[in-house]
DNA sequence: AGTTTAATTAAGTCAATGCTTAATTAAAAT
DNA sequence: ATTTTAATTAAGCATTGACTTAATTAAACT
């Protein structure tokens, strides 16, 4: 699943909040939630196969940690976005200083 | 639908590239895809609905265009996220740095 | 007035998503 | 060795999402 599929649901979203405090063992994000165990390991492979969030097992545990990488696509698209429409804004300054 | 959602879609990013450019009536858009026109105004109702898009009415036409409002939640989203992680690694920085 | 054009809404289908409980894997504790 | 604990995978189900074609709305043209 792509990053912006992945962020699009509010609990993975909610996810990557509580990893971006600090790195949790998948039990230790499950209680956040009111969903099964189950369901969040779910979400946080979703998050895992989308470069958003890694994983290293630490005995029984899995401890999860934010990958920054994962957030990049998401952020140059909305910067190449607010770019191209602030581009707009400013051809329509220089037009409307031309008018002068 | 909220703004996540609305842009996990890869056509209705396109769309919202596609008005980044420039202001662009219904047919305007629809032209660029594969898909068909109702499909089209079925994603341009789900941006507009995410507050992601204006419309205005013309005659018989519907001119688009980008409302960047639409993109601060993203957007705001994106950067606390990075913020605070960002300040985890500061706050690792000065520990190590506490060290010497 | 009647027809064409621009766009949307309606209705139905199919695939994808998120959840649940049950079953499995594997490490830790007794 | 057996049992408990941490977490995931499997299977099934209900909901949502994206698409299609057909029908509708409303403005423009002749």
């Amino acid at each position: 699943m792509d990053p912006f599929a992945a962020l699009a649901d509010s609990t993975r979203r909610r996810i990557v909040g509580l990893l971006s405090e600090e790195d949790r063992r998948a039990g230790d994000i499950s209680v956040h939630f009111e969903t099964s165990p189950p369901a969040i390991s779910q979400h946080l492979k979703i998050l895992r196969e989308a470069g958003i969030v890694r994983v290293e097992k630490r005995g029984r545990e899995r401890i999860y940690s934010l990958d920054p990488e994962g957030l990049a696509a998401m952020e140059s698209w909305v910067s190449d976005t607010r770019r191209k429409w602030n581009g707009r804004l400013d051809r329509l300054a220089d037009m409307l200083k031309e008018e002068e």
